[in-house]
DNA sequence: AGAATAGTTTAAAATCATTCTAAATTAATT
DNA sequence: AATTAATTTAGAATGATTTTAAACTATTCT
């Protein structure tokens, strides 16, 4: 992880939901409020919009001086995403990315990091969608822009 | 792999290139043209767009009563692909799929078989894009529209 | 053609993100 | 406090993909 990320993390603090708060929304979303969600909740909700990997939030928790199993942070973003806490990215390439940002929206994917940026849904207009085939529905769709920076 | 899908590969087989064709392909490409480059190229090059994992070829061409190691398909594909003979597609969990429709299009994906469909990009309309962070620039851009079927 | 060279294929091992297992721990209930 | 059910965890397993290094093959060079 860069340093870049590093201090990203790092101010992404303020603004923190209490734990009671946090406790709630577990408890709202059917979840028990252990120790590990409440601290991977307070990383998550209430903050400006994020994209994890496992292993990111991984070392954050760590580099805040909190022990937690991977295998536990793997479980809880997958019972978050089960309870629509977090959406799920498959735009990466070998890494399942969870998204803090519930609404419709589009991304930006850098090539060569891996990061997502969001695009508000309100910016793009899509349209000539053809129709699905018999029996389908659609689920979600998105728009993904990959990018990378210009070297020179 | 479904009987469906192996039913789907084997009618793939009519419009296929010749060998000098094919050959004539990936000396263009800067591409010895090994007996295992030419065959997987018979099955991709010249042939209704296909959509293929290393995997799923794997078992095509075992199928075709040729054996070749995985590792040689995953090999031949990345090839094809530094070269331009295909696209990779990103959008599928756990996999890395390969796209012989070179021209600029959208996928649907069906959540429960992996499967993607070409969506023709002039029956799209996408606008608004927001312009990029300055230095960087667009590699691509595609629109994924997650389908699943209705149970009922 | 035959020898030399460079690139390719392959089986097997390694990698790495993710998932599974089963035992220890913790939250909720009685 | 005791019981029950859910959760966490270390470590093993999984599975797609990549790497290794030895055997093989296409190409180039006499
Ligand atoms: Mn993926
Ligand atoms: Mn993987
Ligand atoms: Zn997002
Ligand atoms: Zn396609």
């Amino acid at each position: 992880m860069s340093t870049q990320n590093l201090e990203i993390m790092m101010n992404q603090v303020d603004a923190k939901l209490s734990d009671v708060h946090i406790i709630q929304i577990l408890k709202d979303a059917g979840l028990r409020p252990t120790r590990q969600r409440i601290f991977i909740g307070g990383l998550l909700f209430g903050q400006e919009h994020r994209h994890v990997s496992a292993d990111i939030l991984h070392i954050q928790i760590s580099t805040l001086g909190q022990k937690m199993a991977l295998a536990t942070i793997y479980n809880c973003l997958h019972q978050f995403h089960k309870a629509g806490l977090l959406k799920q990215v498959n735009a990466v390439k070998d890494v399942i990315m969870f998204d803090t940002n519930l609404d419709y929206h589009h991304h930006f994917l850098n090539v060569d990091t891996g990061e997502l940026t969001d695009i508000d849904e309100s910016t793009v207009s899509i349209g000539g969608v053809p129709s699905l085939p018999d029996g389908f529905e659609a689920e979600s769709m998105e728009l993904i822009i990959r990018v990378k920076q210009l070297n020179n």
